[in-house]
DNA sequence: TTTCCTTGGGAACGCCGATGCGCATGGGAA
DNA sequence: TTCCCATGCGCATCGGCGTTCCCAAGGAAA
C-alpha cells in the first residue's frame, strides 16, 4: 500500500468501470503494472468488488428510514439471533450494533410510508427480543464527499 | 423498466464488473440487446454509476462513527448553509437531514479514536448552528442482503 | 392492409485486459 | 565492494469482450 494504490483505489471508488488504462495513466503507470497492482488489492480483500449505483428514487423507492432497535438483552446469543433474522428482511440495507446503549441502527429502503407501515408490521415488530423501535424518515439526502475522498483525502 | 431490466440492475448493483455477455445469459438476451439496455437505464439515470467496495478496516479505517446533530435553527437558509459546510469534511461519507425534530445524522469514517476526536473538534464543533452533537461507534456490522435484494426482492 | 416504431439477434470491428518475458533497481549477505 | 535475489515496471502479444452497425420480427395506429 503506497500512494499509487491510494490513487488507483481512489479513482476505483469514483468509477468503477473507467478503463485500467485511463486509470493507470492517471496513475503513472503502464497499463500492466496497473493491471498487477489491481489484482493485488482483490487479492488482498482490500477491494472487496464492484457495485452500480442505483437511484432509489427514480427506481420507486421514495422512503428511506433510519431505525434504531433496542433490545431488552445483551447475551450473544440473543444478538446473534437478532442479527440473523434482520439479515433475512429485504428492504434492509445497512445494520449495525453501535456503542451507547444496546442497540442496533439499520437503514431501509421502501417504495412508500405504506411499504414501510407493512415491513414494520410484519418483520421489524417480529424481531426476538426488540424493547423499542425508533423511526426517522429521510428529508433530504446531503451531497458530501464520496468514499475515495473520506479514506485518502479530498482535493489538496 | 420490466422484469430484464431489473434483473440486469440486480447483477451489476452486486457485481458491476461482471461481463455484459454474463449478464446478458443470465437475464436471455443477446449482448448486444442487454449493452443497449444498460445505455438506457444509464440515460434515464436510473444507473448512475459504479463504484469499488472498499474495505475501511484493512484500510486502516477502523472508527465508523452515526452522528445525530441538532441545529437551533429551521431556517432553510441555515439548513443550506450547515449542509454546505457538512459537505466539505473529509470522513464524511453519509449525511441527511431527518423527520423527528430538525435533526442531520451523518457517518463518518475515521483512522481510530483520536482521529475521530480531532474531526469532531477541528470540524463538527464548527459547524453553524450545532446545537448538540451526540456520536455513536459501530461496534460491529450486521450482513444484510444486498442493494439489489433490497430494491427487486430476494431469491423468491 | 400498410406503415412506422420498437426491440432483439447476428456479425464484424476495434479496444481492452491478462500474461509472459526481459530489464532495472534496491536491499542483504559474504 | 561485489554478488545475488527479490520486487516491480514496461513492452509486446493474444484472447476476449464490448460496441455498433444492419436486418428481421412483432405490435400499434392510420
Amino acid at each position: 500500500m503506497d500512494r499509487i494504490d491510494t490513487a488507483i483505489l481512489k479513482l476505483l471508488a469514483a468509477d468503477a468501470r473507467a478503463p485500467v488504462s485511463q486509470v493507470a495513466a492517471a496513475v503513472g503507470l503502464s497499463q500492466s503494472a496497473c493491471t498487477r497492482r489491481i489484482q493485488a488489492l482483490e487479492a488482498n480483500r482490500l477491494l472487496r468488488g464492484y457495485g452500480a449505483r442505483l437511484d432509489h428514487r427514480r427506481l420507486g423507492f421514495r422512503v428511506t428510514a433510519l431505525v434504531d432497535i433496542t433490545l431488552g438483552t445483551q447475551v450473544e446469543e440473543d444478538l446473534a439471533q437478532f442479527e440473523a433474522a434482520v439479515g433475512k428482511i429485504d428492504g434492509v440495507v445497512e445494520c449495525a450494533l453501535v456503542s451507547g446503549g444496546q442497540d442496533y441502527r439499520l437503514k431501509i429502503l421502501c417504495r412508500d410510508l405504506d411499504d414501510y407501515e407493512r415491513l414494520h408490521r410484519e418483520h421489524l415488530g417480529r424481531l426476538p427480543g426488540v424493547v423499542t423501535i425508533n423511526s426517522s424518515f429521510v428529508l433530504r439526502e446531503v451531497p458530501t464527499r464520496g468514499e475515495g475522498d473520506a479514506l485518502f483525502g479530498g482535493p489538496r
